[in-house]
RNA sequence: GGCCCGUUCGUCUAUCGGUUAGGACGCCAGGUUUUCAACCUGGAAAGACGAGUUCGAUUCUCGUACGGGCUGCCA
């Protein structure tokens, strides 16, 4: 049953029959896609990428060759832990998510900290972290690929042992300089060891790295979800390592490994790991297992085109946070990146997991679009529970490192919601609409608003301000008071409603004077509204 | 260098060989209004290029250009 507890944009009454009809949708998807485990295809004939969505997804279906044993889709998010979860690592994580907890499978988490040097936990508390804040959880432990170093080496040694892999004692230098050569020269850097076919007697007792003998002739087919049929020729494979001469396994024998043995049905993941899928395939065929189904996902480009990495303004998950966007809207901003559902562009997370798909993926890369991500923050916001916003909105302060509102502000707040939330496309912007609720008295208004306060705006303050004492408290009220203090004094309500901004919040920026006066109440209404009649404005600086 | 992948408005995308190539963000104009915003209406805006297949190609094929990825005892 997928997760709903972090569906904030929803009525929970509704998103609980949403789901519980998802559950259903997800067990027949389930059955249908279940874990189509693919062999591996030599078909001659197709060797172009040539098949569309449709047909790549209906080949799902009619080529599956055995479900996994419970017939639940598993899907694994695999992060290196040397620096933030940046936007595309948040998109890949979301993706696998969608597609599990869309179809009742399981997310499942490893670390991918085989690489001891460049592995950190600060690292992975940041991943950890930034997956949390947008609402991406995980089944299980969270597993270190490095733990599972016994058991990837043990594989590595069973190929040994049954000839298909072989021990190969070159040095790294000698392979280098081999490198430089080859690329010196125009020729392929594919490296051929020689120790390939050396019988063992003639071993020398030095150092060596355990590679896999990878087949020469022939093509290997990634039958992939996303990318369709890529073809890549046998003969472009070198004999990758598997274990290195310290006796530790590499990440790719590492990944398959551990894929294999957590059940993990589908592999969604960067394209940048396509070719490797190749290479991986060669460890899947080798063990007899069965190889999970790919799909690559295109890569997110920045503003620019360029790749976005570290150095070329990817920024980490919580820095989004930081900025105010609210999770849901990440995560429909996200999920918009690269993958479509017809002309959908706003939706939930019940409906993102109710219609995501692997064939609604495209294959070209995405660039980050911060305007759009805005937008669609504000819509999220708007249409979110208020109880909820609020706290998410309590979130975002502190994670700023901000004071939370106390229980009278933010009681203030929560009534005041309904007229703030919809024109917010941020958390910033939020709190600045809620200024009124925010700030005391006395209030010191800025700039814009000082303007609204001259010596006629005050007069006018000063004569309606009596009339407001009777009013009834309520917006027809307000109204009518309003508008037949404007009537008698010939001005247009318009002129009022400066001074009043400016009076009630300091700010000319606000919601609607009325609404302000409904929240605020008559009491305190009357208080600013005498302060500001009073006397000339302090002007705030900016 | 070798191999692999990609290319529709500025951006995200729709399109199952026949559409005035649709939507969304952004932008521009107008409207409404209680400033700003929000909202409403309208507008400009795209098939990288060249061949081929076809009665017909954005769609299929090939080539070119451009972009990206991989090519590690990194992941």
């Amino acid at each position: 049953m997928p997760s709903l507890a972090l569906n904030s944009t929803c009525d929970p009454g509704k998103s609980a029959q949403a789901l519980s009809s998802l559950g259903q949708i997800a067990k027949t998807q389930a059955t249908l896609l279940s874990c189509a485990a693919f062999r591996i295809l030599p078909p001659f004939g197709i060797c172009r990428n040539t098949l569309d969505r449709r047909q790549r997804y209906s080949i799902l279906g009619y080529e599956k060759v055995k479900p996994t044993m419970s017939g639940q889709v598993v899907t694994r998010f695999a992060p290196s832990p040397t620096g933030f979860l940046h936007i595309g690592g948040a998109r890949t994580a979301l993706f696998n998510w969608l597609f599990a907890r869309g179809r009742g499978g399981k997310f499942l988490l490893r670390i991918e900290d085989t690489d001891r040097e460049r592995s950190s936990p600060e690292a992975t508390d940041a991943i950890l972290q930034g997956l949390a804040w947008l609402g991406l959880d995980h089944d299980g432990d969270v597993t270190s690929q490095f733990e599972g170093a016994e058991r990837h080496a043990q594989v590595a040694k069973q190929l040994l042992s049954e000839g298909k892999a072989y021990k190969c004692f070159a040095s790294q230098d000698e392979i280098a300089a081999f490198r430089e050569q080859a690329r010196s020269e125009g020729k392929s850097t594919l490296y051929r060891s020689p120790w390939r076919d050396v019988a063992v007697e003639s071993h020398p007792d030095e150092p060596y790295v355990i590679r896999i003998k990878a087949p020469q002739d022939g093509t290997t087919v990634i039958r992939d979800q996303v990318q369709g049929d890529v073809t890549i020729r046998n003969d472009q494979l070198d004999d990758m390592i598997l274990l290195r001469s310290d006796g530790t396994p590499v990440y790719m024998l590492a990944v398959v490994v551990d894929d294999h043995d957590m059940g993990v049905t589908h592999v969604i993941r960067g394209d940048d790991h396509l070719n490797n899928a190749a290479r991986q395939m060669m460890i899947y065929q080798a063990m007899g297992w069965d190889v999970p189904v790919w799909a690559h996902i295109p890569l997110i480009h920045g503003a620019d085109g360029k790749k976005l990495s570290k150095r070329h303004g990817a920024l980490g998950a919580e820095e989004y946070q930081k900025m105010g966007y609210p999770a849901a809207g990440m995560r429909n901003y996200l999920a918009r990146l690269g993958w479509s559902h017809g002309d959908d562009e706003f939706f939930s997370d019940a409906q993102a997991l109710e219609w995501f798909d692997l064939d609604g993926i495209g294959k070209s890369p995405a660039r980050f679009d911060t305007k759009k991500l805005e937008n669609l923050s504000g819509q999220h916001i708007a249409v979110s529970d208020d109880a909820a916003l609020l706290q998410e909105l309590q979130d975002f302060l502190s994670a700023t490192g901000e004071d939370c509102l106390g229980s009278k502000k933010s009681a203030l707040m929560s009534t005041a919601m309904y007229c703030l939330k919809e024109r917010a496309k941020t958390f910033p912007e939020l709190l600045e609409k809620a200024t009124f609720v925010i700030a005391d008295r006395p209030l010191i208004p800025d700039q814009k608003a000082a303007k609204n306060l001259d010596a006629v705006s005050r007069c006018i303050l000063k004569e309606l301000t009596p009339q407001l004492q009777n009013a009834s408290w309520s917006r027809d009220g307000l109204e009518a008071v309003t508008g037949t203090f404007a009537e008698a004094k010939e001005i247009k309500f318009g002129k009022m409603a400066g001074p009043l901004r400016a009076a009630l919040a300091g700010r000319a920026v606000t919601p609607s004077v009325f609404d302000m006066m409904l929240v605020l109440g008559r009491e305190e209404t009357l208080a600013r509204l005498n302060e500001a009649a009073d006397k000339e404005p302090e002007v705030q600086d900016g």
